[in-house]
RNA sequence: UCCACCGUAGCUCAGUGGUAGAGCAAUCGGCUGUUAACCGAUCGGUCGUAGGUUCGAAUCCUACCGGUGGAGCCA
């Protein structure tokens, strides 16, 4: 019976048949190793020379990497793969036999990988970083369905942006000027209004010449909206979102850290609450650490992120930045209209910002006077600013990265490695 | 955009003024428990491009092209 590798473990004992690639090979002259893949995951096949025949046996050890088989065999247990089992092979049939493959068993330049990132996608580690990214997206639409939130899909084609401040991707509308999305908060302002607590998981784009392991051009987002929460209560929901995601990734992709070789005890601290310290506190604590670089009032640079959150073992708020360096729909303190009511989630181990959230401001003359001094004139925030006018609450809401969350948990080092095709500054190709 | 470093065989690299090298891959052979298997042999080159210095340049100089890492900006 046809079966797969992922569901062999129902099989011990009985005689199936595996489409799937060679991956690699060893052999000798009586007994051959044929790692094989599937796509749902990587086996051992064992071809003997007394079982199979000389001439099928001379067809094993001729078979080339990614050629393409149905191998039948039966299914033993193994104690010495972590996989825990391995098929001895009693026949195979050759679907293509593949010539040349480019990426072979030995180590490889990072162009020439992204030049093959088609085929790179099949090999142990990308295959593993491309699990944990689909877990982390199945844990989030787990975390936020069980809790009431609704999935809501913004637009990626708009007249306007956002925040006014990054580089937006221009296209043309027909007759009219249109860009890329760079987030779909706004949007999410609105359905907040009308189903109280939203989410969206879509792609953003941003034209900035980053150049850094932390940046790509085309990258997904993760945007909670909640009418009636206040900023306390949104990094309540962020902590408990992110501790669920983490440990969904280590309940459920077990071969995929070790494949990794990802060190799960750092993973396995990471549980609600996490750390917050303000940015008034951070500013003193950067000093004292001996950076003369910094003042209050002025954004923290990655080096700065680092400093602070190599001081936790769990990820960490700074909270309530200077209002000046901050967009402008975000909400002052009352008590301290210099700050406003926000927050970034700092990764451990120096993965960097994953999430930046806040309250937003509700009151319509306000937010028509700070739109005003970022100099943001015309008729494409007239539907921003009704959202104040009809029943307007108080409401709060953020954005997790989620490539960056992906390398965190994954232990990569470069995003570039956790999304199936990246855009990158000099890369649009394949 | 700025700073630093790198472009030599299909891949990863050594060679720093005097005959172009190694490992892997590929091809052929050997080996019954291999884990990037191992052992022997064969095959493999416009040294990124253009100009210059020199008796002689992969090697030194200039420009350009491409890449890697970092900064700024951000998730």
């Amino acid at each position: 019976m046809k079966t797969t590798i992922a569901e062999v473990s129902k099989h011990v004992g009985e005689e199936v048949t595996i489409g799937a690639w060679l991956q690699n090979k060893r052999s000798s002259g009586k007994i051959a190793f044929l790692q094989l893949r599937d796509g749902t995951g990587f086996m051992q096949g064992v071809a003997v020379k007394a079982e199979l025949g000389d001439e099928k046996f001379q067809e094993a050890k001729a078979l080339t990497q990614e050629s393409s088989l149905y191998v039948t065999g039966v299914i033993v247990e193994d104690t010495r793969s972590s996989f825990g089992y391995e098929m001895q092979v009693s026949g195979f049939e050759i679907i293509q036999e593949a010539k040349d493959y480019p990426i072979t068993p030995k180590e490889h330049g990072t162009e020439f990988l992204m030049d093959h990132r088609h085929l790179w996608l099949r090999s142990r580690k990308q295959h593993a970083v491309m699990k944990i990214r689909n877990e982390i997206i199945r844990a989030t639409y787990e975390f936020f369905n069980v809790n009431g939130y609704v999935k809501i899909d913004p637009p990626i084609l708009t007249g306007s942006s956002a925040e006014g401040s990054t580089e937006l991707f221009h296209t043309k509308y027909f007759d009219e000027d249109a860009y890329l999305s760079q987030s779909g908060q706004l949007y999410m302002e609105a359905a907040a209004m009308a189903f109280g607590k939203v989410f969206s998981f879509g792609p953003t784009f941003r034209a900035e010449k980053s150049k850094t392991r932390r940046h790509l051009i085309e990258f997904w987002m993760i945007e909670p909206e909640m009418a009636f929460m206040n900023h306390e209560d949104s990094l309540e929901v962020q902590e408990q979102y992110v501790s669920h995601v983490v440990q969904a990734v280590l309940d459920n992709c077990r071969l995929d850290l070790e494949a990794l070789e990802r060190d799960t005890s750092v993973l396995e601290k990471i549980k609600a609450p996490f750390p917050r310290i303000s940015y008034d506190d951070a500013v003193s604590f950067l000093k004292e650490k001996g950076f003369d670089d910094i003042e209050w009032g002025e954004d923290f640079g990655a080096p700065h992120e680092t400093a602070i959150a190599e001081s936790y073992d769990k990820p960490v708020f700074i909270t309530n930045y200077p209002a000046e360096i901050k967009a402008f729909y975000m909400k002052p303190d009352p008590d301290r209209p210099e700050v406003v009511l926000c927050a970034d989630l700092i990764a451990p181990e120096g993965y960097g910002e994953i999430i930046g959230g806040s309250q937003r401001i509700d009151d319509l003359e306000l937010m028509r006077q700070r739109y005003e001094e970022h100099g943001l004139t015309g008729d494409a925030y007239q539907w921003y600013l009704q959202l104040r006018e009809y029943g307007s609450v108080p409401h709060s809401g953020f954005g997790l990265g989620l490539e960056r969350t992906v390398a965190w948990l994954s232990g990569v080092e470069h995003v570039r490695e956790t999304i199936p095709f990246p855009r990158l500054l000099n890369r649009l190709y394949p």
